[in-house]
DNA sequence: TCATTTCACTAGAACGATCTAGAAGCCTGA
DNA sequence: TCAGGCTTCTAGATCGTTCTAGTGAAATGA
C-alpha cells in the first residue's frame, strides 16, 4: 500500500550535483578540501532528494562510530534521569547513545551484547550486576564505565558516589540536630547495602553512639516492614537505605499514630524524584546522579579517544534537608 | 594500555575451517545449503576464535535488520513499563528493539532520526507529540505505529485505549457504590485529557449527573492544588486525570482531614506502580499498557512483513477496584 | 547409459559509505 | 618559463557481510 521508495544514496547526490561521490562524502561530513561554491552546491542537492547518510555503511568503513551505549535497569525510575543527563552529555561531547533496557526477562549480557552490535565504541553500564571477570570480559573490546557501583576491578572504569561520606553526612546532620537513638533501614541484598551498613556502624560507633541496624531494603514495602518492626523503643530518627524504603516507612509511622519529623526525622538516600514530591518534601544524600552521569560519558569519552588506563572517579555526595528532619523533641 | 583487537571476521573463520566465506555466512545465519558435518566444522572454528557477526556489514548488504525502533519519554516512569512488555514481545518476535529517549533538550524528531540511522524497519511511538503530517512524512519511510495516541491520521498506525470506555467504567464503579457527587480533576493540556473530559461530560448527564469538572494535569501537585481548591462543597468521590495526580489530590485530602476511601473516594488512572504501591493501594482504570505495548509490536511486525495498510487498534480497558473507592457514608 | 535433478559448496559482485593516492588547475617565486 | 606547492577534485580499493549465479559431484529416473 504505503511506497517505500528506495532512500537516495551518495551516488544519486553526487549525480544531481555533477560532481564525484567522494566529495559529495567529503561535504557530507563537513570535512576539509571542498570550494565553497560546490560545497554549497552539493548541500543544495542533497537537500532536494532528502539525502540522510546511510549510518551502517559509514560505520562499516569508518571504525569510528561515535555511539556510546549506555545499558539501564527499567526497574529502577531513577535510571531515567540519568539516561537524560548522558543524552546531554553525549550530545554535547559529538556523541550519540545506543540505549538498552535490562529486564526481568533480558539479562545484562544480553543488553550488553546487543549495544555491541549496534557498534559502540564504549558502554556505561548504571549498577551493573555482572562479575568483574565477566566486565573484564567485555572491557577487552572496548572501555567499559561502571556507573554508581565502584568493585568492578582494575580493567574497568568507574564513576561513582562516596557511600561511606553520604553515610557520614546523614550521621553528621541527625547528630548535630539533636539527635542520638539512631536506626539504619538498610538495602538488604541491594547494590551499595553493604558499604552504606557498615559505613553507619562505624561512625556510630565513632561518636560512641549505638549502631543499630534493621534489615531492609530497596523498596517501598521494605521500608514499611521495617517501619512496623520498630515498635517497642522507636528511634527519634531513621536513615533509610534509599528514598523509597523511606517513604514506605514514613507510611507505617503514620499509621502509628506518629509525626514526621515532630516525633521521628526520616532520611532517605538518592534525592530522586520521590523525594523531590511536594507532598513528601523528603530530606535526602543526593549523589547528584546527572553529574555523575555526564562524569561517565566523560570518562567514557576520554577512553576512547585517548590511551589512558581506566580509573575510578568517586564524587561527593551532599545533603539536601528538607521537610523530614529536624530537632528531637525535648527528652526524645 | 589495554590492547584492542582486531575482532574476527568471516574470512577468518573461513580459513579456519577450510571452506569459503559464503559457506561460513551460511552456517552463521543457519540458512540451509550446508552438510551437517561442515557446519558443526565451521561453528567449532567461529566458537573457537570468538566470532561474532558483524551487524553493521550484515545490515548494509541484508535490507533486513529486524530491528523496531522504539521512543520513549524519561519523564513518564510507566513507559519504562511499555519498554519492557516490547522488549519481550520483540524478542519472541525475532526481533531486536533500538530505544530513544525523549529528554527535555532532545526533541522526539532527533530521537526517531536516531532509531532511523540505527536502521529500524518500523518505528512505535508512545504517545508521540508530532502532528499527523509530520508522523505522515516518518511513514512514508517506513511503518509508524503510534502508542496510546490514536488521532494520528490516515498513514499511521495506532494502538490505544478507548479513553471513553475507561471513563465510562469509573462513573460506572462510582455510581453503582452509590455516588452521585462526583467531581473529574482533568489533565489540563495533557494528551488524552481532552477526550476523557469530554466523556467524563457526556457519561455524567446521559445519567442526569452534574458534571463537575476541576483544572489538573498530569503531576502530583496537579492533583493537590486541584484538591485544595475542593475544599467549599466537597463531593463524595473523585476521578484523577491519572493515577499521579490521585496520589496529590489523596495528599490533600489527608491535609484537610478527610479519609479515603470513608469521606471521599478516589479513582486514578493507568494502574501504574504508584497505584500498586501497598501503602497507597489505588483504585484505577487499567490500561493495560504491556498488552498494547505487545499489540504495538505485532502490529509493526504485520506491517513491515505483510502488505496491509495501516489501521487503528482500539482495546477496552478495565477497573481494578482497590482501597481508595468505596460506598459513600450514608447521607453523603 | 545418459540426461536430469538435487545437494554442497564457491567465486565474485553487490550494499553505501570512507579512505588512499594521485591528477588537474592555479598560484607563487626565482 | 618552470619547479614546487597549494587547493580542489576524482578513481578505485576497501570495510564485512549477503546475494546471485554458478560449478562439480552424487543421486535419480527412464
Amino acid at each position: 500500500m504505503t511506497e517505500q521508495q528506495r532512500r537516495p544514496t551518495l551516488m544519486d547526490v553526487a549525480q544531481a550535483a555533477g560532481v564525484s561521490r567522494a566529495l559529495v562524502s567529503i561535504v557530507m561530513r563537513g570535512a576539509p578540501g571542498a570550494a565553497e561554491a560546490t560545497r554549497q552546491k552539493v548541500l543544495g542537492a542533497a537537500r532536494e532528494l532528502g539525502y540522510r547518510p546511510d549510518s551502517r555503511a559509514r560505520l562499516l568503513r569508518s571504525t569510528r562510530t561515535k555511539l556510546l551505549g549506555l545499558s539501564f535497569s527499567t526497574a529502577h525510575a531513577f535510571h531515567a534521569e540519568i539516561v537524560d543527563a548522558a543524552y546531554a552529555e553525549a550530545s554535547a561531547k559529538g556523541y550519540e547513545l545506543a540505549l538498552g533496557g535490562v529486564t526481568s526477562g533480558r539479562p545484562e549480557d544480553r543488553t550488553i551484547e546487543a549495544l555491541l552490535d549496534f557498534g559502540s565504541e564504549a558502554l556505561i553500564l548504571i549498577s551493573p550486576t555482572l562479575s568483574s571477570d565477566e566486565l573484564a570480559r567485555y572491557a577487552g573490546q572496548v572501555p567499559v564505565v561502571s556507573l554508581l557501583r565502584n568493585d568492578v576491578g582494575e580493567l574497568t572504569d568507574s564513576v561513582s558516589s562516596d557511600d561511606y561520606e553520604g553515610i557520614r553526612m546523614a550521621v553528621e546532620h541527625l547528630v548535630s540536630l539533636g539527635h542520638r537513638r539512631i536506626v539504619h533501614i538498610d538495602g538488604g541484598t541491594a547494590v551499595s547495602a553493604e558499604p552504606r551498613r557498615s559505613a553507619f556502624r562505624a561512625e556510630m560507633e565513632r561518636r560512641g553512639l549505638e549502631p543499630a541496624i534493621i534489615a531492609g531494603g530497596a523498596m517501598e514495602e521494605d521500608g514499611m516492614t521495617a517501619g512496623n518492626s520498630l515498635g517497642p523503643d522507636m528511634p527519634t530518627a531513621v536513615i533509610a537505605f534509599n528514598d523509597r524504603s523511606a517513604l514506605g516507612l514514613i507510611e507505617s509511622l503514620r499509621a502509628q499514630g506518629l509525626k514526621v519529623p515532630a516525633d521521628v526525622s526520616v532520611l532517605g538516600y538518592d534525592d530522586s524524584m520521590f523525594a523531590r514530591l511536594s507532598y513528601v518534601q523528603l530530606s535526602s544524600i543526593s549523589q547528584d546522579a546527572p553529574l555523575l552521569a555526564a562524569a561517565a560519558v566523560d570518562r567514557a569519552v576520554a577512553r576512547i579517544e585517548g590511551t589512558q588506563p581506566p580509573g575510578h572517579v568517586v564524587r561527593t555526595p551532599h545533603l539536601v534537608a528538607r521537610r523530614t528532619t529536624a530537632a528531637p523533641a525535648a527528652g526524645g
